[in-house]
DNA sequence: CGCTCGCTTGATCTCCTTCAAGGACAGTGG
DNA sequence: CCACTGTCCTTGAAGGAGATCAAGCGAGCG
C-alpha cells in the first residue's frame, strides 16, 4: 500500500537527490484521501489553504477567472504531481485548483510538512525546488502563449505534458492520458476552441502526434519537439 | 551607509514580518557591488549562478531567446528588488538576466544565504515566499499576455510596475522611473513595437496615464486599474 | 553638421476570432 | 431497441485585432 507521502517523495526524487531517511519521513506523513468530482474545485481563489495537495488519480487544473468570465488555465497536473506546494508560504490563494475529470487527491496538513522542512534540509531543498520548477513552468507558458503561433504552441503544450507524464511513469505504448476537452486546451493556450480544433487537425496531418478520446499519442517525438520548439530543460528533471 | 543585505531585508519586509534579529543578520551579509552596463547580462541561460542578485540602481530584465531570435521578457526589476532568488535551489539558469540601462547590482554569495536559511526560519520563510511571489507574477503575466487585448495589457503592465515601485519607495510626484524603450515593452507583452506605440497613444488620450522619456506618470489610478483589470492581490504586498 | 536610435504614422496583410450550423457519440428513459 | 438529449468535435464564412512593411521625424551625440 502506497502512502500519499510516498508518492510525494517519489515526485520530489524526480528533480533531485532524496536521502533514504528523508524519503522514509516523507512517506510517513499523515494524509487524508478524498474524491474530487469533475469540475469541482478543491481550492478556491481567496482561501487560506491548510493542506498540501497530491494528485492520486484523474487530472487537475489551476486557473483564474478574468473579467467577463474568461478563464485562463495556468497549468495541468498529472497523478503523482503536487499542484500547490506554494500554499505552504503564501497566505491566500490567488487562483483556484479544480478537477478536469473525476479525480482522487491526497491531503497532507501543512504543520506536518513544516516539521519536515525544519528538520530535514534535503527534503526542504527539494520541496523548495519543486516550487521553483513550477515557476519555471509558468514562465514557459508565458513564452508559449506570447510568442508562438498556434500550431507551435499546441505542439509545445503536448511536449510538456508528455514529458511530465513520462517522469511520473505514466507513459504506456508511446502515449499517455490527457483527458481534456478542446475547450480546456483553448483556455490554457489563450486560443478559441474553434482554432484549437483546426490547429489540431493540422498537427494530426503531420503524423507527429495524435490526441483524441482523452489520450495523447506521440508518433514522432523529434518532429513534435521541433515543431513546438521544445527543450525540456526548464522542467529540471533528472529522469 | 546601507548594505546590500539591508536592502534585501527591506525588500523581504514588504511581504511579511521580519524580526529585528533576522533583519540584522541579513544586513550583515557579505556582498560585492558591481556596475552592469546597458544591455549586458549578469546571468546567462545555462550558467550555474553562485550569487544572489539585488538591484541597487538602474533597471534589470529577465528574458529568454526563442527560435528565430525572438526575445520574450519574463519580468523587469526595480532597484531594491531581488531578481533571481530562485538560483539558490535551481541548478542552472533557464533564462538570462540583463540590464535595461546602466545599473548597479549587489551580489551575495549563496553560501552566506544558505547559512541564514538554515539558522533563521523567519528569514527563510520570507525568502521562500519571495520566490513564490515571483511565480505569482509570472502567472499574472501569462494571464495578461494570453487573454487581454493590447490596451488592457499595457494598462495592466503599468499598474504592476507602478505598484512595485511604490512598494520599493520609488514613487515620487505620482510617477516612477520606467526607463524602457517601446521595444522592450513589446517583448514583454508579446506585441510588436508598432502596436505598442499605437496602443500607448490611445492610453495617453484617456488621460489616465502617461509614459515618455523613461518616466511613468499615473494621473488617474482608478481609471488605469480599471482599464487593465488590475488587482494587486497577486503581489502579496503588506504595504 | 550628419548620424544613429527611438518614436510616430500610414497602408496592407494575415492569423485568429466570431458567429453559425451540422455531425458523432454516450447516457437516459420510454 | 430506439428516439431524445446533451456534450463535444468539426467545418464554413465573415470580420477584426494585431502583424508586417515602409517611411518620415525628432533628439542626443560624436
Amino acid at each position: 500500500m502506497t502512502t500519499v507521502g510516498e508518492i510525494l517523495a517519489q515526485h520530489l526524487a524526480c528533480i533531485g537527490e532524496l536521502p533514504d531517511e528523508d524519503r522514509a519521513i516523507l512517506a510517513a506523513l499523515p494524509a487524508e484521501e478524498r474524491d474530487l468530482r469533475r469540475l469541482r474545485d478543491t481550492l478556491k481563489a481567496g482561501e487560506r489553504p491548510t493542506h498540501v495537495v497530491v494528485v492520486l488519480s484523474g487530472f487537475l487544473y489551476r486557473y483564474t477567472i478574468g473579467p467577463e468570465g474568461a478563464r485562463q488555465i495556468h497549468s495541468f497536473y498529472h497523478p503523482t504531481e503536487a499542484p500547490c506546494l506554494e500554499t505552504l508560504y503564501i497566505d491566500y490563494m490567488d487562483n483556484s485548483l479544480g478537477a478536469v475529470v473525476d479525480s482522487r487527491i491526497g491531503l497532507i496538513p501543512h504543520e506536518a510538512v513544516y516539521r519536515v522542512i525544519d528538520e530535514r534540509p534535503e527534503a526542504r531543498k527539494l520541496l523548495w525546488r519543486q516550487t521553483l520548477v513550477q515557476a519555471a513552468i509558468f514562465r514557459q507558458w508565458l513564452v508559449r502563449n506570447s510568442n508562438l503561433p498556434a500550431h507551435a504552441s499546441l505542439a509545445n503544450f503536448f511536449c510538456e505534458l508528455f514529458t511530465r507524464a513520462r517522469a511520473a511513469g505514466l507513459v504506456k505504448d508511446g502515449g499517455c492520458d490527457l483527458p481534456l476537452t478542446q475547450e480546456f486546451v483553448a483556455e490554457a493556450l489563450g486560443l478559441t476552441p474553434v482554432h484549437v480544433n483546426r490547429t489540431l487537425k493540422v498537427l494530426r496531418e503531420t503524423g507527429a502526434v495524435d490526441w483524441r478520446s482523452g489520450r495523447l499519442t506521440v508518433k514522432d517525438w523529434t518532429m513534435l519537439a521541433d515543431m513546438g520548439d521544445f527543450d525540456a530543460g526548464y522542467l529540471h528533471l533528472r529522469c
